[in-house]
DNA sequence: GTATGATATGCAGTTATGCGCATATGTGCA
DNA sequence: TGCACATATGCGCATAACTGCATATCATAC
């Protein structure tokens, strides 16, 4: 048996509802909606402390939304499509269609690309 | 223009995740699924205070979730299917999937129904 | 009017949450 | 070995959330 067995359906959930109640960890997932990240590019489209991503990343992973995989120093994060728990990919999709027009998420869309466009040092293309 | 544009579609969406982020809540929001029910019926159902209770029911209401109607001295609150946030539908249909078997969700059913069976002084049945 | 039952709310205490600061750990490169 | 960058975390503080108690409001019945 895995471990998911081991906690109880109620606590997963409110788990995971909890995970989206809070603004910052709403804008991270739409940024990991337009492409996997590391933690410090999530600190650079969303403008906030390296501690404040770091801490909500660690949340929403956590919670059953995202995966991670370490690539040298850096930590991809990215939404896991293959969760063991069936609603997160239906919480997913509430949420990406209820902010698609918020202005503060296209704003960090909008950084997310910019960053990605301008040359960054050291950061190797192939992983993503 | 209604209120609910006013009300930025972010702090509405986090509204609605936080009120989903508490066991007596989601639990409240398994006997409205069962049938409409007073304050009263959901004290007994889940075995709790009035003030919890009322204040829990308030919560989902204030969120989405519920509609009330007065009815002498009670206030029926039961699920609202018709409700301008569209996601609300999608949201309590995952909560319903995720605790369809969970324990506590049953038992309190089972006392809302024990309870609806035994005759109850000056409740009148054509409230639903 | 008085009494009873249903519901809502102000207040206070406890607990949980979010975040900044400083710091620790870890990786890669010169 | 030392340095720069990336990430995680312990600590403390401010704030928010949840609840019980007492009480207020309101409807109904006597």
């Amino acid at each position: 048996m895995c471990i998911t067995v081991c906690v109880s359906a109620m606590r997963q959930l409110i788990k995971a509802c909890k995970a989206l109640s809070d603004e910052t960890r709403l804008r991270i997932l739409h940024v990991l909606m337009e492409q996997s990240c590391c933690v410090c590019e999530v600190v650079r489209a969303l403008g906030i402390s390296q501690t404040r991503a770091s801490r909500n990343l660690t949340t929403l992973y956590d919670a059953g939304f995202l995966k991670q995989s370490r690539e040298g120093a850096w930590c991809l994060y990215s939404i896991d499509e293959g969760r063991a728990v069936g609603y997160s990919r239906d919480l997913v999709r509430v949420v990406g269609e209820a902010l698609k027009a918020d202005e503060t998420v296209l704003r960090d869309r909008r950084r997310l690309r910019d960053a990605a466009e301008s040359p960054r040092r050291g950061h190797p293309p192939e992983l993503r």
